[in-house]
DNA sequence: ACCTGAACACCGTTCAAGT
DNA sequence: ACCTGAACACCGTTCAAGT
């Protein structure tokens, strides 16, 4: 009689140590930016989570970058695609499904940082991409503009969602934001006319009510600057 | 006779180690990364360069960010804001500046990622947004909307110029590329109807003709979107 | 092929102690 | 007040050696 339960050789405390595997990896590595930050997500943090040394990792994934973006496809899955079909003008659900994708990296900001540095290119980021140039289409964006605007539309979400991470770093950011309104609002009307002439309204307006107002001009201006470069 | 020349107490081989001030502490971080690179501008390597210890230098800077805020304040001097003057249509000398701007910053794109996140407010910071709220003022972009525009278009110019970063990095950047062309030209019309519709032409256009149709729908955006949020 | 220990070459920041 | 040595608590990545 063969044995049908082969015995686990646990090492450590740990349930049994699982095979390495890509998806393992990332799996484990969203799990643990969700608790701990992104920050917390390195090679060496990640390879102690999966009770192994950071070497081992690299077979897998090429570099740290590689692991960040790996993770921002994952939490792609996230981003209100639903909000496409919603009972609204084309122009409000174009504005809804961006501002759902920069809810979603509103969450982690840092994420978003390396997002603008190394774009995802999987399953998740391609349904984004498609919802809203057939947004874009629907609302009579000529197709040259539609395919320079879309990128426009994602760069400027996610920077804004980037941004942000400063706001994290609680006690800096709220200096350096104070020095800029300070200096803003202390501009001398002489050398500087028209920042004192506009003064605190530019610095006006709640987060939520600038994002929109930005993405409506995306749209307009998507929608009425024909491409003369070719 | 007392000697004229004062013996100089020369640690090391250097001639003479200058006291530390804030200024002096700046100017060197902006050599040290001239000469190799914005990584290398570190407490630690900084603190090596001015002949000193790194917790020396948290007397003049609270930390990393801050000094990287700094060093673009200081690179800021050289955005040509003769443009603004230059002999064209409105338009087209605010494409000049931020064109300008854009092209500093390319220089150092990891300058451009850290400026996404901490704002600079120096003298040449305050110069440039004056220079563009004037531009937006003389082409009849309302008070409201060249407030707000101001900002995006600092944005995207910045944006723009930090994803370029990962092009420095060339064999990782060039696998990401291909990896994002491969998955936009490998979309399947069934289920990515509208990638497929424009294929090859998401990724056309050289980075120049991109960021000139870019800016130019970023103007049109802002003359064309009125504020309803108030 | 996959996995690993160990090493190399670094980091930011704090703190007690000096001048 | 300014400066410092030393320490704490980390990093990414490579490589030779194992299985």
């Amino acid at each position: 009689m063969t044995p049908q339960t082969p015995k686990p050789r646990s090492r450590r405390e740990r349930p049994a140590k699982p095979a390495l595997t890509y998806d393992g990896i990332i799996a484990t590595a969203v799990q643990l930016m969700q608790t701990e930050g992104l920050q917390r997500v390195t090679m060496r943090r990640l390879a102690q989570e999966l009770d192994t040394g950071p070497a081992s990792l690299y077979v897998y994934v090429r570099n740290t970058a590689e692991l960040h973006a790996a993770i921002l496809e994952e939490l792609l899955g996230e981003v209100d695609l639903r909000q496409a079909k919603a009972a609204r003008d084309w122009r409000g659900r174009l504005v809804s499904v961006l501002t759902s994708y920069t809810m979603v990296l509103f969450e982690h900001p840092t994420l978003a940082q390396s997002a603008l540095v190394a774009r995802p290119s999987g399953k998740n980021y391609l349904a984004l991409v498609e919802a809203l140039l057939a947004l874009l289409n629907e609302g009579g964006v000529p197709d040259a503009q539609a395919a320079w605007g879309v990128d426009v539309l994602l760069q400027v979400a996610t920077a804004t969602a980037a941004e942000q991470s400063t706001r994290d770093r609680a006690v800096d950011a709220q200096d350096e934001h104070d020095a800029l309104t300070a200096a803003l609002l202390g501009a001398s009307a002489t050398t500087h006319p028209r920042i004192a002439a506009l003064g605190s309204e530019l610095l006006s307006g709640s987060p939520e009510a600038r994002l929109e107002w930005i993405f409506r001009m995306l749209i307009n201006g998507a929608l009425h600057t024909p491409r003369t470069d070719d």
